[in-house]
DNA sequence: CGGCGAAGTTGATCCAGGTCAAAGTCCCGT
DNA sequence: ACGGGACTTTGACCTGGATCAACTTCGCCG
């Protein structure tokens, strides 16, 4: 199997979907391979897949798609962060992930999408009817192939996140979180390793790793405290990198 | 899309993997469509199929794979009940999901499995050699599309859990898990409906809903006690299923 | 039958993290 | 510079479930 080749971004036309571009993010303790979906394709393919594209900008809070609705539009995140959650009868909120450009959102291909999705800030995606996706998929199996095994990672980081939810600590919770923030961002951006971006608010990163705000609050100030992180606007810096990787690992 | 043929099952050669026989479970607080393979397959193909197979049996307690070893080995149970989960380094165990007749395990098609799986009970499973499945898979696309949509599938379900673990109360957790185990043994068996096996022990279903095996069983006998369900050798009777469905809804 | 080990139940106590409420901080518009 | 609203931090208190430790039940084998 051709490795993902960065060339082919070059020649690739404007517009493409993220996806394309950016390998998949790792999971929340484990370094999964990244997907790229790039490489299973010729121009022309990408070129047709473009087509049948179309651009879309959301301001942070606009919904994507809303938890039981009917939806046949499958996105791909091209800029910004977009949060999937489910919505609680009390009005509680657990989120099961942030998508991040080059996240596929609406993959599952039910007609009615099992979570709600919006904005956390400005964002942008590439969107498809899901009918025409579907339908370029099923002339492209090895397409199909890149897609499939996206989806199986991405399940495996489900159930890593799940592992933590059952079992972790407050302090490890938010620590893993970081590492996979930091994790994600620099398998997109290469920004810098040491400043994690944060761009959701408290209440998400709490609803996100099952604590509430005032516990993620109280752990990142403790962590702080102790020289472990430092605390910048929308984000944060490790300070100690191994020594946190450790205390995740060991926890 | 063809329907699920149950048509077909009478044909099929006796030793097929049970996947393409059964539909895919439910998740925990949703039914969601199950997905069969077996429809998308004609006579000539299951039988290659099985071909490719063989068949193995495991007793109780034995490993069929090991967090972190290489496999090459994709199983579909046939019988019995598999747990997949985690070990972490302090010897505690989060189960991230038992395997019933008709799943999968290895489909990840990591060189490394992410999780160890060992069996329940006594159980029966269908090996394929990772190259030789994929090599099928690679030829019959209608497989592949079918197999996906699984996977995107045990993916929502996997997030369903995470909502679970991330924000219900003890009691919620242990009904949820029932009504769960109720729905997967009912879409696969067809076994009266208001008794549910539960052949794992007190601290399988605690690993699996993130609580401690004194709080599953302190739940269990309060829910005795209140006459919602009754505690029978290796399994429970639910005896108020819409009271409990209502409460689970409830949050 | 009796005795032993594994699994399950139950009780007493403890504490991590939830809850509630009060400051504090940041940002934006005027 | 000022005021207001949203977000964050912090404190005081409370509780659900963890922990630890009997005790009971069951299955199994001699």
């Amino acid at each position: 199997m051709m490795p993902p080749s960065d060339a082919l971004l070059l020649d690739a036309p404007p517009d493409l979907p993220a996806a394309l571009l950016a390998p998949q993010a790792g999971c929340m303790n484990c370094d999964l391979r990244p997907v790229s979906i790039c490489g299973a394709l010729v121009d022309e393919e990408l070129a047709e897949l473009a087509q049948l594209s179309e651009r879309r900008s959301f301001a942070a809070r606009e919904v994507l798609t809303i938890q039981g609705d009917r939806s046949d539009v499958v996105f791909n995140v091209l800029a910004g962060t977009i949060r999937l959650y489910s919505l609680l009868p009390d009005g509680r909120r657990q989120i099961v992930g942030f998508l991040l450009p080059g996240d596929f959102l609406g993959l599952s291909m039910e007609e009615r999408s099992p979570f709600c999705a919006d904005a956390v800030v400005d964002s942008r995606a590439c969107c498809f009817r899901r009918a025409g996706f579907q339908e370029f998929l099923d002339r492209k199996p090895h397409l199909l192939r890149r897609l499939h095994r996206a989806a199986v990672q991405e399940m495996t980081m489900a159930q890593h996140h799940l592992v933590l939810l059952g079992k972790a600590r407050a302090e490890v919770r938010v620590l893993s979180f970081l590492l996979h923030m930091r994790r994600r961002w620099s398998a997109i951006g290469g920004r810098s390793s040491v400043t994690v971006p944060l761009p959701m608010s408290r209440q998400d990163i709490a609803d996100y790793i099952g604590l509430t705000i005032s516990t993620v609050s109280r752990t990142l100030t403790a962590l702080e405290r102790d020289r472990r992180i430092l605390i910048v606007p929308d984000g944060v810096r490790l300070l100690d990198l191994p020594g946190i990787e450790a205390s995740v690992a060991g926890g």
